[in-house]
DNA sequence: AATGAATGAGTCTTCATTCAT
DNA sequence: TATGAATGAAGACTCATTCAT
């Protein structure tokens, strides 16, 4: 019996992250309202009913995918919050951040082509993001007082930006050929050279 | 006869403009999907049959969008292409694009939030605005050469990508609350005082 | 412009008198439940989306059916109720209640095959004829108890269980073979006899 | 082996019955075409897939309560069939067949609005019900003759009638509020009185 | 030029039923 | 016997597009 179930469950499991990752993919590239059950049921290697097995419409499933998406981030930066950064620590921070990306960077890359889409950024403003980015705001503020730019809360725009900016890059020239590896490490260290 | 002809001209021009103005804004907040024909001529105040009357298709309207935005941005660059900057003519450069995109803020924040959707980059991709932009790294890419930068196709890449950045934080956050003004001036200040 | 205002308002009026009416009948006969848009449109000679463009749902075809059969029942029963009855004006209370069922039958037996089916009769307890039943139960307990019967109120229970009984009646045994019409009159009579 | 069989045909027979009351309950409520088996095996506390081992389909199901009511009728109704009934006989025949009623309200309550659905209404009229309902009109129109009333065959039709009405106001009040008891007693012998 | 009734293909969703375990 | 994952046909509903007026 406990056998049983757990093997369900194991099932259940696994089909959950198959449609998610193949809904994912889709509502990224072809974006979220151009998607249909029966292209996803496709895609996904299954029959259309299926989908509603594991989630309660398409939106619902368009919203776990969505707060995954915001766990993990959340959990890979609510970390070390002491809240006073070191030259070393921000340093640190980067680079960890863009190993994060880099590692990963089929799903963040379809993750950010998803929650820029039209009513689909509402999810994020309605999330703890928001708190967690304010937070990084704050802490990064005092970071550049401390390191004495002039004008911290601009630096502190100028960076995220540049951080928003290159993840829309990826998103644009992904498709037709990657982005050199090797950019990555240069434009990390291009931002850690110039706010170190 | 003349006159009428004119002014039937005149007033076919206006709606034509009105119904894309229209749809600009809703395509960019809803997402051109999600906008029905019905809809926009609500907004528009006219019948759903009158549209079909000045576009062939909802996709008519949309590529007639998309053009006319990349045909005001090939307008407003396509000067003094002689392809050396000076420092100044940089910072001019710098200057004169956010100051036309200040001028018509709604307007270019709704063309981003058109293209950035999925589908409709592809109309950017065979567009003229391919080769007009590989045009401008290659300047930029001379510029920071000349002005003594290590890695230059980084710089053209990062300052891209800045802008890029500050396009997309300009769309997210105009719903909630307006960027200060201010910021304006002195991001742009800041990108010419990195560069120049 | 005001003329063809009209003519959409009267072709707007038939048709969603035609899609009610084909409705009601295939509602009581096959059950709400059972019949499907596909059908409805079918029998009504028009186009599956069609009906869209005058109730919002299948739900709302349902209600606006009801409704309207309430209210034609309210006001025919909605005159004279200044509250005391002479028997005179009971048997002709009587009389001009068969009537009105015999001019109709086919309507009103519909309407009571629809109003019967389960989650349906809730649209009644909600509506204005809880009230009006309510009123005239006290009406016809006053006469009663005038008339000399020993307990009124059981005998405005058997009436009107009585009329139920009968419309039910004529639901189950009109699709075979049509009841007699000598029995309305002669069981409208029956009542009256009874009574007065 | 023989018990072990016994057992096992016990227990196939209470869930059966179980099923069926289940069904038979949510069918009249909810309407046979809105109970989804889902639904059904939620109540009924089995899987979907049980159901199956019990009955071919829904529709088996419906089936298998329905003949069961029917036949619970025909066994009520199937003794002393002589043919001719005194006063006293007619007097017990009602009171027997309301004490029925009254004992199983619930049951015959839920089977009622079963039963007056459409599409399921067929399943009586091709049941051995209609002879038997008939031969009982024969019996009673002959009861009615010899009492000396004038138009026997309307009293069949105003009995027979008063009593289906009964039924059914049952079924439309008891979800409110419960009909209250002595109503039974004082309606049952109005109608004895009436007839005797 | 302008309207909106009408169409029908396509979308999301439900659900009776099957079957591997 | 019992489970529930899986299927796919069918249902409610939407919407780009056409066309008579």
């Amino acid at each position: 019996m406990a056998d049983r179930e757990k093997r369900h469950l194991e099932i259940r499991g696994k089909r959950k992250k198959q449609i998610m990752s193949v809904a994912l993919r889709l509502f990224s590239s072809e974006g979220y309202g151009h998607v249909s059950i029966a292209e996803l049921a496709i895609h996904a290697g299954i029959s259309k009913g299926l989908m509603y097995n594991y989630f309660d419409s398409k939106e619902s499933l368009l919203k776990a995918i969505v707060e995954e998406g915001i766990d993990k981030i959340i959990q890979s930066f609510d970390r070390n919050r002491d809240g006073i950064l070191t030259a070393e620590e921000f340093a640190h921070f980067i680079r960890s951040t863009f190993r994060l990306m880099e590692e990963n960077k089929v799903y963040w890359t379809q993750f950010f082509g998803l929650i820029i889409q039209p009513n689909i950024k509402e999810f994020l403003k309605n999330s703890e993001m928001t708190g967690l980015i304010a937070s990084y705001f704050d802490i990064l503020g005092v970071y550049f007082k401390n390191m004495g730019f002039e004008d911290p809360m601009l630096e502190v725009f100028h960076l995220s930006v540049t951080i928003e900016g290159f993840a829309l890059m990826m998103l644009f020239y992904n498709d037709l050929a990657d982005i050199p590896e090797a950019l990555f490490k240069r434009f990390e260290e291009r931002i850690i050279h110039t706010y170190t």
